[in-house]
RNA sequence: UGGGGUGUGGCCAAGCGGUAAGGCAACGGGCUUUGAACCCGUCAUUCGCAGGUUCGAAUCCUGCCACCCCAGCCA
């Protein structure tokens, strides 16, 4: 974790309000997402800061849900997204709300509203109002219905409430300026009729609130002080204003907004992360290659990796796509300390140990070369044991350090070990190598006066246990999926599986669900994944940075 | 041809008129029974471009250029 206090135009904008006394009764902040998804590591970003700043400043946050459209949301988001600030490292303590929880106030403002004669109802049909909206260049014309008066208006408010119209026959507008240059202050919609239950309010309401209508006002209601989010927002500013200064309420949240997070091979819109989910190109929502909170924790990224890259990336206007390396590094760095250390191998490529007789022999190693309070675990040399097939080379490439035939290698925690024959099939594939082990060179008492170039990791026959092992790569091709051919840019070979061994003693373990395999990477088996007496099953969180890369 | 936002090294990002922080990546070296970790060191005469103001500009002014967002009864 950087330990630095973090500094960002939002931070100091709201040191600078409690400096000068503009926020009485502390910071409030939210974060407001809608249950029509589920969270990725873009909204740990809104997260962390929201919590974050609340906490720093001594302020509350709300965890509200923004659920003002009954056709695509539903109580399964409401509850995924819950787990995942949670298990974020957020708590928002008694303060869950839920802009339904407002609707009732939401509708008087809006009939305060149609009073002032600050909006009207609308018979538009959605074709009409899309033309009459005008474009970027040409500015809107005036809805024949602008001019009704308070009573009428009134009036077919409460009947669109009342459910005498059909789904999208009318709409509660404001009455701004339809030749504004934004867009959003054309008469925006406030209102829409939808015949839909809501997973909230059921069949209370078939008229439901905007967002722009809903989002300051809420806002305003918690006594937010600092309403954040995204740049794409910034547009709607006018609005929350025009809103909050039409309607009698005390209170006039500034709206600041921030720049997404972009990560590298990503994508972090909804709409196509449920695409990769619906066309099964993942195996859902938490699908450990996803960039969702529930896939990272599949994976068996810590939340505090997240916490750690959130502050990393930092908090600015500009457009920004982060290399996937800064997170892969959050990731190393948050487990190297604590992580037990064991040893697999994916392609196993047994090893005859031809001067080797009788029993096993029982050794010992620490869990972690660092931390010794980890303590030790033990695991047996025997006859046969079983390297990775990417540590023995027939022809080698030049500065390998691994196993050659004629060479030496050493056994980690083990033994040094010299390769004296291969046993290959009809391809010329390598199935067997024999070699003799030198009884002085055991690990921490060797007198054998060997240096072998190289150390590789081994798993005695014996002591192996099958583990089915999933290695995660980059979900796209390229660094910045484009939406309209994301599909073509999905990463093929994104998920690659090995039938492979693991030593017995990480059954041993139940605190830590995370191993390094050592020069392999950071493996996580996932209490998701049902035991099976066949084999165990690691996921890859991230593999260990690469020194020296082959073929060079 | 409208409105909003942004331009500092490969990716992020400090900088707020006084002479370019930091992180990641990369590269070189040390250490090493993980080609990991760890430890050293290198890495922007220059801040989108062009003018101007000033003793002095990434920071102020003017003009240009590039990129992102906006025309849902989505959020």
């Amino acid at each position: 974790m950087c330990n630095d206090t973090i500094k960002d135009f939002i931070r100091e904008r709201v040191a600078r309000d409690i400096r000068e006394e503009r926020v009485s009764g502390g910071v409030v902040t939210r974060f407001p997402p809608e249950p029509n998804g589920y969270l990725h590591i873009g909204h740990a970003k809104s997260i962390c800061l929201n919590f974050g700043i609340a906490e720093e400043f001594g302020g509350i946050t709300y965890l509200r849900f923004d659920d003002t459209n009954p056709l695509s949301e539903s109580e399964s988001y409401v509850l995924a997204i819950q787990k995942d600030v949670r298990w974020l490292g957020f708590d928002w303590e008694s303060r869950l709300t839920f802009a339904s929880d407002y609707f009732p106030q939401l509708y008087e403002f809006a009939e305060e509203l149609i009073k002032r004669g600050k909006a009207f109802v609308c018979d538009l049909s959605f074709e009409e109002l899309q033309q009459s909206r005008g474009s970027l260049v040409e500015p809107g014309t005036v809805s024949p219905y602008r001019n009704r008066e308070v009573e009428e208006n009134l009036d077919l408010f409460r009947r669109m409430r009342g459910g005498e119209f059909p789904t999208g026959s009318k709409t509660l507008r404001a009455k701004i300026d339809m030749h504004a240059a934004n867009i959003n202050m054309r008469d925006p919609v406030l209102y829409r009729i939808i015949h839909a239950p809501h997973h909230r309010t059921d069949s209370n309401w078939c008229i439901y609130p905007m967002y722009d209508f809903t989002h300051c006002i809420c806002d305003a209601l918690e006594g937010v002080t600092h309403s954040l989010c995204t740049l794409e927002f910034a547009d709607h500013r006018p609005l929350y204003d025009w809103v909050l200064e039409n309607i009698n309420i005390n209170f006039h949240p500034p709206q600041i907004e921030f720049s997404r997070l972009g990560l590298e091979y990503n994508v972090m819109s909804k709409r196509m992360l449920s695409q990769l989910v619906e066309k099964r190109y993942v195996s859902g929502w938490d699908d450990p290659r996803m960039p969702t909170l529930s896939g990272l924790r599949k994976r068996g990224v810590p939340p505090a990796a997240i916490r750690d890259f959130c502050n990393r990336v930092g908090v600015t206007k500009q457009n920004n796509n982060i290399e996937t390396e800064l997170l892969d590094f959050c990731i190393r760095n948050t487990l190297e300390r604590t992580t037990r250390r064991a040893m697999a191998v994916k392609q196993p490529l047994a090893i005859e140990i031809t001067n080797f007789e009788g029993d096993d022999l029982l050794l010992e190693a620490p869990w972690h070369p660092k931390n010794e309070e980890l303590g030790v675990r033990t695991f047996t040399f025997g006859r046969t044991i079983y390297i990775d097939r990417d540590d023995f080379a027939m022809s080698p490439p030049p500065k390998f350090r691994r196993l050659v035939l004629g060479g030496l290698v050493r056994l980690r925690y083990a033994f040094i070990i010299e390769c004296l024959d291969v046993e290959s099939d009809e391809h010329g594939t390598v199935t067997k190598v024999f070699a003799k082990y030198f009884p002085s060179s055991k690990s921490g008492s060797d007198t054998s006066g060997l240096k072998p170039k190289g150390v590789i990791q081994f798993v005695a026959a014996n002591n192996a246990l099958n583990a089915k092992i999933h290695d995660y790569y980059r979900l796209f091709d390229v660094p910045t999926p484009r939406r309209e051919q994301f599909e073509q840019e999905i990463n093929p070979d994104s998920h690659v599986v090995h039938h492979g061994f693991v030593e017995k003693a990480v059954c041993s373990v139940s605190d830590s669900p995370s191993f390094q395999f050592e020069r392999l990477g950071y493996y996580f088996s996932s209490p998701d994944d049902s035991p099976t007496q066949e084999h165990l099953v690691f996921h890859r969180t991230v593999p260990l940075s690469q020194g020296w890369k082959p073929k060079g």
